[in-house]
DNA sequence: TTTTTTTCTTAACATAGGTTAAGGGTGCAG
DNA sequence: CTGCACCCTTAACCTATGTTAAGAAAAAAA
């Protein structure tokens, strides 16, 4: 149903901070729906980054060209998560990055002054981002601490472990690129079993 | 003076949010100073950690062992910064890091209660560490990515060039560490030079 | 002042993963 | 249905860093 897909980001919400019926009408009314197809740009390289998506279902991935023009995956996002570029979203600098859906998405997305309004009539919001930038922070320094001091294949068990059906989501060369190792190498981990 | 460096603390929130003086009294009666030898542990695995700490003056590390009982650094701060296991601070589990001075320090600390308080009795904290989390999560997944796609030569010239007086501050065991390379490896960067 | 501990460096050898080149299979577009 | 693009695999060779062992210098403690 149309409206519970809505509601999928209240649920969340929900999680961690307790809303009245008056806040929720409040926050969905800040957000826009949008509908994507696969392989679509939401964001690239030049632009200020204008949105924060939270992905109700499908999924997205950032990513940036190094000095030899390589790619290299900064971010993957399946649904019920949050994607953006925070630099460029909060400070209204030109991006870096390409974000682009890797299947057909619906997202529920956000502009910075909409959100700032957001946090003054609903100040639940900003205790809601202070816990998920919190978490996000914890993960991403365990996440950094696994790259330095674990093999590439342990990494690898680990996010099949935490998300058994990426592979059959995700190319193989995204997952690679995002556990920090060559395409090639992977598929010299994958061959280990 | 004494008072001049409990303002340090006030100094920087304000640099984010604005406070009045009626804020700014609310804010320094819930934190405690403490003066640290050097070495000293503040936090031990096992642990449930009981504070998230502002560095006055000095600094710290956190560092955890691995099942090999290898030592790994987890975080360096230095003065003007924060530290904590925040995993641990957060969900009121025992910690699995060590947290520690490097050399003489003075912190102010607060517990997670007295931060609920105060969140409650002066909202623009609560705006404050989502700024602060945002913000550090932002360094940390660029970070990641240095550490997964540039040479360890290229993350240390950049960590030296960001804090050029680490180097007398801080053993260069550690910084290896915090690096993700062995001290040889560091050794053997610094003798190119 | 001396001894001990800590810190740092060095080099030979080992290894995890990168690079390069090649080829096969699957899915999509025309 | 066919051709092309994309995805994935494989292996030989290369490189950045790890490991091991040893030793020197500096700092700290007695």
């Amino acid at each position: 149903m149309d409206e519970s897909l809505d509601h999928k980001l209240i649920y969340y919400i929900n999680k961690w901070v307790k809303l009245d019926p008056e806040e929720e009408k409040k926050i969905l009314a800040s957000f826009e729906k949008q509908a994507v197809k696969k392989k679509i740009k939401l964001l690239e390289p030049g632009q200020v980054c204008q949105y924060i998506y939270f992905i109700i279902q499908g999924g997205a991935r950032s990513y940036y060209h190094d000095a030899k023009g390589d790619e290299h995956i900064y971010q993957i996002r399946l649904e019920n998560n949050w994607i953006s570029d925070l630099e460029s979203f909060f400070s209204q600098q030109p991006s870096k990055f390409y974000l682009e859906t890797l299947e057909e998405s619906i997202v529920l997305r956000i502009s910075p002054e909409v959100l700032e309004n957001l946090y003054e009539e609903v100040p639940k919001m900003e205790r809601y981002f202070r816990i998920l930038f919190q978490k996000a922070y914890i993960n991403s320094l365990a996440r950094l601490n696994s790259t330095m001091w674990e093999t590439a294949e342990e990494r690898y068990n680990e996010m099949i472990k935490e998300n058994c059906d990426i592979l059959q989501r995700v190319p193989q060369t995204y997952i690679a690129s995002y556990l920090g190792i060559a395409p090639e190498s992977l598929s010299r981990i994958r061959k280990k079993k």
